[in-house]
DNA sequence: TTTATTTATTGCAATATTACGATTAATATC
DNA sequence: GATATTAATCGTAATATTGCAATAAATAAA
């Protein structure tokens, strides 16, 4: 099939798995710390910062746009990508709700 | 293609990737929540709480084992599954050091 | 030994993802 | 206006993922 089955599962699942799909991707997490490390805008340099085509970057930078991770302003030709920083916040706060989950001592084998 | 070129990409980025590949399924979340809310390990209860077919499920446990997140042990005919603990601390350093980035105020637009 | 019970594996079909060349659309620059 | 420059989209090919029925393997119970 290849068809994920959602319906099957809690709203928070979902969300926990698709916050993760989109950091599934070495190429989206390159994109990701970039933005963080020039800590503004980025305006096109994608394509000669990472090795990928024209075409797949920009794939890559739909797939975080249409998940909220990122927000784009087009400036004249080009267009400034920045971290979405609100939407980054709630992706933190689920996933990290996830990570954070613990066991106690022992409890198995 | 299909083929995604981790070669190009740093070794931590590819990690980070792939553990974020593992837990971008809705399924393995599940299980892996479920492991944490029993809080010992599980023997075969996974098909019964989580509706989807035996094959499945054991491809999604072979999945988070290949990762090394749970492990499982054998108990007669039955198998039973746990949290990685050494592992799911390493994972959630890992993550969490991607996620805690954060920006300057007002550093975009 | 025969018969459950349980999990893993195999084989298959359907859908998703990744990647890129070619093209299009939009704005700058000449 | 004509020509670059830049990013998005389309089309296509290759690989990956998801899901399940059927089967195999391994142990427990009768």
């Amino acid at each position: 099939m290849g068809l994920t089955k959602t319906a099957i599962f809690s709203d928070t699942q979902n969300e926990i798995s698709v916050f993760a799909k989109v950091i599934g991707h070495p190429a989206r997490v390159a994109i990701l710390e970039q933005l963080f490390k020039i800590d503004s805008c980025i305006c096109g340099d994608f394509v000669s910062e990472i090795g990928l085509a024209q075409a797949t970057i920009s794939q890559h930078l739909r797939e975080l746009k249409q998940m909220g991770l990122i927000k784009g302003t087009i400036e004249g030709t080009s267009v400034c990508y920045c971290i979405h920083r609100e939407n980054w916040t709630k992706m933190k706060k689920v996933m990290t709700q996830f990570l954070d989950q613990d066991l106690s001592e022992d409890s198995c084998c």
